[in-house]
DNA sequence: GCATTAACCACAG
DNA sequence: CTGTGGTTAATGC
């Protein structure tokens, strides 16, 4: 039999990194997640999620940084998105198979609650707001996707370089002052391509005085231009 | 043809 | 892990 929690414990009635979806469910709602899910933390580098492994669980992640990361035609690592908290990681391919298709690591520290799938998919069969939420915030997830497939395909390696570092600044950041939470190699594979070009790039830019690079402290300076590099 | 872009490799710190 | 230089292949003008 299982044990209920009093209402006021429901750890997930006052988190603040409730997703939007879920700050539309009511206290009853609530506790059917609270009772059915744990929230755990990861150091930087732990895997969160491994490609190919089964599972029953819907991630959320409520703090940090985390890579979606698939390992394509031989052993080949390709970053897929940089996911910033708090969203849900992994759904689409716990509805879809129960395979994830790709692996989650932490960039930075993480802390994730996973959540049982029989009790969140109740919760999208009985409410219909809850279920819209969850629609709205898949689909700029998948829209999201199609603009980094184009853009990675179509721009040359400067511009895509450009644009990265402006997304970091203005949606992950929100500073133009920032720590690069990945090495050179990783910032190769999120844009399709080899550390040594990306070192070369961020030289460009450093030489032409478009950013500051002190390790992994980026500084940007020229704007401006930089934005006018990531059009082409 | 010649220039540009970027990958791959080797090597050094 | 980061940075450099040389080489090579593809693409564009």
């Amino acid at each position: 039999m299982e044990r209920e929690k009093p209402i006021q414990d429901c750890r997930c009635q006052g988190c603040n990194f409730k997703s939007i979806p879920a700050s539309i469910l009511n206290n009853e709602e609530l506790k059917i997640l609270c009772n059915n899910s744990v929230h755990i933390e990861f150091q930087p580098g732990e895997k969160i999620i491994k490609q190919g492994s089964f599972t029953t669980n819907i991630v959320y992640l409520t703090q940090g940084l985390a890579k979606l990361h698939m390992t394509g035609p031989l052993n080949k690592d390709e970053i897929l998105k940089i996911a910033k908290s708090s969203v849900f990681i992994g759904v689409p391919s716990v509805f879809a198979d129960r395979i994830f298709h790709y692996s989650v690591s932490a960039l930075t520290k993480c802390e994730a609650c996973f959540i049982d799938f029989n009790s969140f998919e109740q919760l999208v069969k009985d409410n219909g707001t809850f279920a819209h939420e969850l629609i709205i915030s898949l689909s700029e997830d998948v829209i999201g996707h199609f603009h980094r497939c184009v853009n990675k395909t179509q721009k040359n390696k400067t511009g895509y370089i450009a644009e990265i570092l402006l997304d970091f600044a203005d949606n992950y950041f929100e500073s133009n002052d920032f720590t690069l939470p990945l090495s050179r190699a990783e910032f190769g594979e999120l844009i399709g391509s080899s550390r040594e070009t990306v070192i070369r790039i961020l030289q460009e830019f450093i030489n032409d005085g478009l950013i500051k690079d002190e390790g992994k402290k980026i500084t940007i300076i020229e704007k401006e231009k930089l934005e006018k590099i990531s059009e082409r």
